[in-house]
DNA sequence: TTGTAAGCGTTATCAA
DNA sequence: TTGATAACGCTTACAA
């Protein structure tokens, strides 16, 4: 349907070989006389020739590509994990194409052995329902490169990361010292290796302040507005003064809630978040949270993983960034 | 690095041909002794053989690739516009590639050319910042199908869409059957068609109840949550009973500003958006606004696309999807 | 029931 | 300065 005209139409319209145009076009044709480069050229133009991506690719083996993988791309924090992805691939001049596998473990198969298939240079995948050795298999006999990312098992590959442990810690830190004692947690239903840490972080202060976080203080539901929202009636039933929301999505679902039912945040109870995705910053009152740099997760990574596609054996990587603890108006000092 | 496993290597470890092999594995091995069959298809999970993406495609010269542009992917609205898209195509056995041009009009261009590069099937571009003439010229002649949508032109190609008249309509229907005469309106600082229809809609009844919607009363703005809220001062000044936001996002920045302010929603100012994004029902009060199925114009959008590709000489495809009025909190009687 | 061999459109090697 | 020719990994007539 396109693309009819071939290197070898281009080469017998200017009358060489298909090498010479070849090596014209990438600009390799130093060696040619500056007559036929000129009539090459020429004729790309006047035929409108466009080297045939496949066929390209077939022998050049890359594809300038990088695939990614996320679980839920109505999140912000991930879109924002995207928006770095895009800006660092783009600096590199490598194209990310994405995935929303939508918590959904089946879709994650089809789409990473979509993206083998396309002989993505690398992979990052930040999505919790493969099991990170099932990957490492598939892609390491592939010979692909790529970046685990909120994994359960974050140890294979490069790496990059937040402190989960002490965000956990800040996070207790504060509602501790802001005089909080009944306290409940509100968990996602898949527990990550990154979401433990971060819940072991808060247990271990919790645990200097001689407080414990018995099982039925925390409570579980689908990490989003609406998983929130539906784990209202089970953290009421806790009469905490403060909920630890392990993000900010499930945060502001809890708002709705509490709200609905005449609860007064955070004169009645608190509420505490993690993430700081934009909307922090724009539901009432604002959400006091631990501030994850997705934006610079995303560059980061992408980076990260370009070095260790341009260069295969790299020693192994890893990056920390930064937490940082925003606080805002919905923890009340009690 | 391991090397990749070609069908060579299949062949080889099954003790069979690679045309064997391939006949196999594209279900067109019906002929072979079920023994081969099974052992061909064991060894492919075994050694994680995976057929190269361009050596195939050089060949039967179909990518199953749509490509999507879109403004904001951190936009509920586009998120769950892409939801759909990705929904559709694998419906389809599609596979979405998809850019955030982030209101760019430099990078719009150069995902527009990287995806004809990468010899994407067809095209859904949700993005304004591109003269839709220039887009028809560049496809056209490169002979992919595409479908544009929210844009200036939406005359050409195929369309998916929805009544932004009658939106708009709705909209100041609502408002002005709720009693509110001092009306201000926020809009975007890109004024798309499918936006000046809304903007109109809503105008046209205005003039009904004979009112009139000066052009000092009408804030122009970023279409993001920070646009809405930044806009704040400049709505107050109007001192209007009821804002209507040309879109939720900016509909949100306008809560907090208002709220920061210490003006109550609705009673001291009532707040209509448009979109109906997740996060309306999230917000304190809960926005009313207009639903646009997103996520269904993004299915619907990949259906026709698709359709347009598998058959190029398909008469013009036009499909209109339903607006529908969500009450909420937001917006007081007076 | 299976295999041989000819391409697909490109780039890279090496000889002329 | 140039050009044959051999890959690249795959699908598919056509043979066997």
């Amino acid at each position: 349907m396109t693309q009819k005209v071939t290197i070898r139409d281009l080469a017998e319209a200017a009358g060489v070989s298909v090498t010479t145009v070849s090596q014209i076009l990438n600009g390799k044709g130093e060696r040619f006389s500056s007559d036929t480069q000129a009539r090459v050229l020429k004729l790309q133009k006047k035929l409108g020739y466009v080297p045939d991506y496949n066929a390209r690719n077939l022998i050049m083996r890359s594809t300038q590509t990088i695939g990614v993988l996320v679980p839920n791309l109505a999140n912000s924090f991930f879109s924002m994990f995207i928006k770095g992805i895009q800006q660092a691939s783009q600096n590199n001049k490598f194209i990310p194409i994405i995935f929303d596998a939508n918590h959904n473990q089946e879709l994650q198969n089809m789409y990473l052995e979509e993206l083998i298939k396309r002989a993505a240079n690398g992979l990052i995948i930040a999505s919790a329902t493969l099991d990170a050795n099932d990957i490492d298999r598939i892609l390491t006999r592939n010979g692909i490169p790529y970046l685990l990312f909120d994994q359960n098992d974050a140890q294979i590959g490069d790496r990059v990361w937040v402190d989960d442990y002490k965000g956990g810690q800040m996070a207790a830190n504060y509602l501790l010292s802001a005089g909080h004692r009944d306290i409940a947690l509100l968990v996602g239903d898949e527990i990550t290796q990154n979401i433990q840490q971060r819940i072991n972080g808060f247990r271990s202060v919790m645990a200097k302040y001689h407080l414990s976080l018995t099982d039925e203080r925390v409570i579980q539901n689908k990490m989003t507005k609406l998983g929130g929202y539906q784990a209202v009636d089970d953290l009421i039933a806790l009469k905490p003064s403060a909920i630890f929301a392990i993000n900010d999505e499930m945060a502001i679902g809890v708002y709705r809630g509490l709200q609905e039912r005449g609860y007064r945040i955070p004169e009645d109870v608190s509420i505490m978040g993690y993430d700081d995705i934009d909307l922090a910053d724009f539901v009432m009152p604002k959400l006091t949270t631990i501030h994850q740099p997705a934006f610079e997760m995303g560059q980061v990574a992408t980076e990260l993983l370009i070095e260790r596609i341009q260069n295969p054996r790299l020693a192994h990587q890893d990056k920390q960034l930064p937490l940082e603890l925003i606080v805002r108006d919905s923890v009340k000092n009690v």
